[in-house]
This record gives C-alpha cells, sequence and structure tokens, in this order.
DNA sequence: TCTATTAATGAATTAAGATTCATTTTATGA
DNA sequence: TCATAAAATGAATCTTAATTCATTAATAGA
C-alpha cells in the first residue's frame, strides 16, 4: 500500500500510533490480496486472511468493517496505484503515438511486478457486471469508466494530431485498445496461471509480459489485413 | 433448451412421460437463467428461482442436484447453442474474410435476441478465472477455449488464403478478435442494462448490435492508423 | 371407484462462514 | 512497579441460504 512518494509523506507526518495502526492495516490488505488472488472473493474466507495476517479473526474487523469493505478498501488502493502509475508514465511521453505505446507497456509492466493485485483485476474488473447492483461491482466498473475516458482522451489528442482515423469513436476506440491488452494477456496468463506469482518470468513464448506491448501496438495500428 | 430442429427430433421420439419431465427440466432452467441474470450466480436463491419457476424448492432438487449444476447445465447449453449457431452460419459463408464477417454478425445476432443468457455469458465468461479452481470457472473456460481453437483455426485459414497477415500467431490474433467483440457489446450493454431484456431494441448511437459488426470488422482488418 | 405409484411441496434441518464481544494481553506513563 | 487504557483474541453467536425428507397431491391402471 504505501508504495509511493506523496504516501510515504502522509506517513511521516502520522503520530507513532496513527503510523503503527496503518503499518498493521497493510498487513491486513496485504494477507487478503494474496488470499482474494488464489480463491476469488466469495471463497476467501476471514479465518483465511487473518491467518495468512496472523492476526486473530477479531482484529480484522478493527480495521475494516466487514469483508466488503475490505475488498474495496483493497481494489480502491490498488487500481488508484495502477492509474496513477500509467498516467504518470504517459504524461511523460512526447507524441500522441507515444502516449500509446507508453499506456500499453506500462499497463502490462504494472501488471508484471503485481501478480496478485493483477489475478483480482483480470478476475473482477473484467466481469461486465453494469448489470448487477452489489457494492463491489459499481465500484470496479467505476474504476473501469473512469480508466476508458482517460484513455479516450488519449485517443481524441491522437485524432486530433491526425495520428489516428477520426472516423471512429474516441470512445469506442479505447474499448477496443483495453480490450485488445487484455486479449493479449491472456493466453500469457494461462501459462503463468500454473502456480506462484506471475512476475518476471519469461513465458511460454519467451516473452515477459511487457515484450509484448510491441504486438498489441503494431496490431491496433495496423490491423490484420495481409499487405 | 428445445430450440433446434435436432432436440425437437429427440423430444419426439420419447415417452409421454419422458416428455413431460423434460419439459419442467426446461421451465427450471428457463427461471433459472432469467434469475441469474437478474442477480448474478451467488445473489441468485433457490427460493428465487423456484418462485419464478412457479415450483417449490424442493422440485428443483427433483430436476437438479444443486444450485452448482443448475448454473453449469444452463450455462452449457446456451453456449452450445451460441457454438452451434455460430458455426453453422460460417460454414456456410464462402471466402475467409466472409467467413470472419459472418462469426462477428452472427455472435451479435445471437447475443441480440438471447439477453438473459447474454448477461449471464458477460459476467461469468468474460471473468477470467484460470486461477480459481471451482467446477464453474473449470467448465467456462474450457468452453471458452473451444470456442478460441475455432476462430483460430478460422484465422489460420485466413492466413493460408493470403487473407490475414502471416507474421502474428493465429490464436493469439483469435484472442484479439474475441476481445474486440467484447469491447464494443461494452458501451452498448451499459446503455442497454438499464432495464428489460437488451434484445431487438436499437442502441444510444442509434444502432442496434448487429449492425456494429462493420465496425469491429474494419478495426480488426484495417486497424486505427490515419491513412 | 379404488389402490399403488410417482411427483410436488415447503417446513425443518444443516452448513458455512461472517460478525460479535467478553476475556486476555500488551503498552503507557505516573 | 503498578494501574489504566488500548489492542488483540477466538469461541460463541447470528445469518443466510442450500439441502433434505416426511407429508400431501396427482396420475395411472385394475
Amino acid at each position: 500500500m504505501s508504495n509511493n512518494f506523496k504516501e510515504r509523506l502522509e506517513m511521516a507526518a502520522l503520530s507513532r500510533k496513527e503510523r503503527d495502526r496503518r503499518l498493521r492495516r497493510d498487513d491486513i490488505l496485504r494477507a487478503a490480496e494474496h488470499i482474494f488472488a488464489i480463491k476469488g472473493y466469495h471463497k476467501a474466507s476471514i479465518q483465511d486472511i487473518a491467518k495468512e495476517a496472523q492476526y486473530a479473526v477479531g482484529t480484522v474487523y478493527l480495521y475494516f468493517k466487514d469483508k466488503e469493505a475490505l475488498y474495496i478498501t483493497l481494489f480502491e488502493e490498488k487500481a488508484q496505484g495502477l492509474f496513477l502509475w500509467v498516467r504518470d508514465k504517459v504524461s511523460q511521453a512526447p507524441g500522441s503515438k507515444e502516449k500509446i505505446r507508453v499506456l500499453i507497456e506500462e499497463q502490462l509492466s504494472y501488471f508484471e511486478s503485481n501478480g496478485d493485485f493483477f489475478k483480482i483485476y483480470f478476475s473482477e474488473r473484467v466481469n461486465y457486471r453494469w448489470i448487477i447492483k452489489d457494492r463491489i461491482s459499481q465500484k470496479t466498473a467505476e474504476r473501469f469508466l473512469r480508466h476508458i475516458d482517460y484513455i479516450a482522451s488519449l485517443m481524441k489528442a491522437a485524432q486530433e494530431e491526425g495520428v489516428i482515423r477520426s472516423d471512429i469513436s474516441a470512445k469506442r476506440t479505447a474499448h477496443v485498445l483495453a480490450s485488445m491488452i487484455n486479449a493479449t494477456i491472456f493466453p500469457w496468463l494461462r501459462q503463468e496461471a500454473g502456480k506462484g506469482a506471475p512476475a518476471a518470468r519469461s513465458g511460454g513464448n519467451g516473452k515477459s509480459l511487457k515484450e509484448m506491448s510491441g504486438f498489441i501496438l503494431d496490431l491496433f495500428f495496423n490491423g490484420v489485413k495481409a499487405r
């Protein structure tokens, strides 16, 4: 959780006690992340999470209202981290085409180094639950749509720069790009799924996840037509 | 359930009693389809389903071993229907390019006329659950991968015909196409999600789902690059 | 019409796991 | 060191909903 500069600053400003509390809370979040990644939301029990974090069941409730709140907090913090990370990197890239390249590359890169969150993200976020009303679905849908809006703004800029076609909706294009990223992760995830964190190791096609960004960029820009 | 020719033939061959039993089973499946679509697997209770089907709770158990079996049966039958439908239509199309067009179009078309299954499919199938081990995840993953393999075979053929590029993996391309279809459904689904079955009505962009196949085909073949 | 057989019913039972809270442990500071 | 407050514990409780099964209703054949 406290993994970026801003948060470290915040931490320093807290009292000893508050800092302690934050540390324990983060222990629990970390444990939850791991358990949710392995079992999924419904199969993960508070017992499992408490054991993993080496606390008693009751302690978990001292830090989180209930299981749902624990899940949502975890998801929000991690997703926030992903989006801040990606936006930061993209903002540093020069032109539109380069921004798109960086977007793809850094999103994959973040996933590659956050194995457990990665699994959670994929088993929930992609879960097109616009239909269903519970709090978790609401939150994940919100987050996702905000990300799509951001990508759409990049697309818009790229259209204005004449880098991509202007005869297609920026938002729809954003959806397509986001999906292409997922699609490419798919087969990679399967082989990695065998065991442990998917991070770092090089996959069946001898490629790390990040290395696939070229493939996505190519397909996104040029399509599949033979030339 | 009994919605195709083959099944109607099978029905005719059964005894009165067996036919009766099949009819009731289908009542329950139909009710389950609706309830699962509204609430999702976990929130849907057997009570809900029984009430919807106008049977008692116990009756449901006369026809299905448990909730999981009910769900899997439903999913399998519907997914089977989708894939048979699509394959049939595709097989009637002439060249590779045309087959791909028909694939996209008919998949959208099937969804458009099977609203509830459509919701279930999207809230479960896309749920990249390679990670998680329960029976439902296994089944949906299996089905999905079989479909991907089928699409990959179309891609392979298209490569051999020189219709699409040969420097990219057919399977990865299949994943990308499948995802593009989903991506396009996304925004459409959101507006439709408001209420009722998503079928038939024309969406916010004034387009029915099926009408979007042109957009997908274009993007898939030509990419987004300005020309 | 009258059994016997089969099917349907839904109240009662189980199961699983989330949540509480009285008790115990640890930390603080006088 | 001791008294007090804060934090942690985990067995007991509560919830929710799946599953069962003794009872009732429907059906079929004699």
